[in-house]
DNA sequence: CCATACGCTACACTTTCTGTAGCAATCGGC
DNA sequence: GCCGATTGCTACAGAAAGTGTAGCGTATGG
């Protein structure tokens, strides 16, 4: 796959705006979870691969080296860590956690009330 | 794909916790740019697929019916449209757009200082 | 009615992701 | 120095997701 790099084509933009970039980048699989587990804590690439549940090693070094080269991820001697402009990002997608608990919730009631599920004998 | 309903196993957590299962959804090739662009105007079907510059319209109607699951998106007269908790969600995407133009200037940046491209003759 | 536009599906093809195995390199411990 | 354990990472085959074009059935307007 190639690098979804702001000023040159990406998915939605033929002209790479950057937030366009930036949804190409982030709507590739895991890379979301690398970033927000990496806002946790550094990780060597076991420790992060433990922590991202299932992801295969092959994926894992896939998406690091692109958070790498778009300057969103550096090694550390500590493993792999965010850089200055990851960390930011990280900022931004935090408050989807309280977001995303408060929307859980409501789907939750959504299927409470309307039970067209299986058990409609 | 199964849908990634909070609660239940999702992509980087068996347990389902909501943050992970939003991220399994926005991590869906095409999900960030559709709710952008319902977040900027309602449109029908096909001004849809018109916005969204190369999208098929078989993964187009796949999105849009997970995220009207998911109660992100609704129809309405005006076409498809988002919901409260859709743009609820549109409103933490938002700040993104600065920030991905920043970056876009660091990445250029970067570039122009490391001409390691082709032209080292 | 006939042309047009709509929402959407079918389906064959391509690209991406998974999962397991395992290699080369490093790190103690002895 | 040598040995087992761990690390970062790659290979590769199979499975899954996304693409692209054609076109169906319905609604609308002339």
């Amino acid at each position: 796959m190639s690098l979804p790099i702001p000023g040159t084509q990406v998915r939605g933009s033929k002209t790479g705006k950057p937030i366009m970039a930036l949804f190409d980048l982030l709507g590739r699989t895991w890379c979301l979870g690398i970033i927000w587990q990496l806002s946790l804590d550094n990780a060597t690439f076991r420790q992060l691969q433990a922590r991202c549940e299932d992801i295969s090693p092959t994926l894992l070094n896939t998406r690091l080296k692109e958070l790498f080269q778009l300057d969103l991820v550096q090694k550390t001697p500590l493993g792999y860590g965010l850089t200055p402009h990851g960390k930011a990002l990280a900022l931004l997608i935090r408050p989807m956690a309280p977001w995303a608990r408060q929307w859980a919730d409501n789907i939750q009631r959504l299927k409470d009330n309307s039970p067209e599920d299986d058990s409609h004998a």
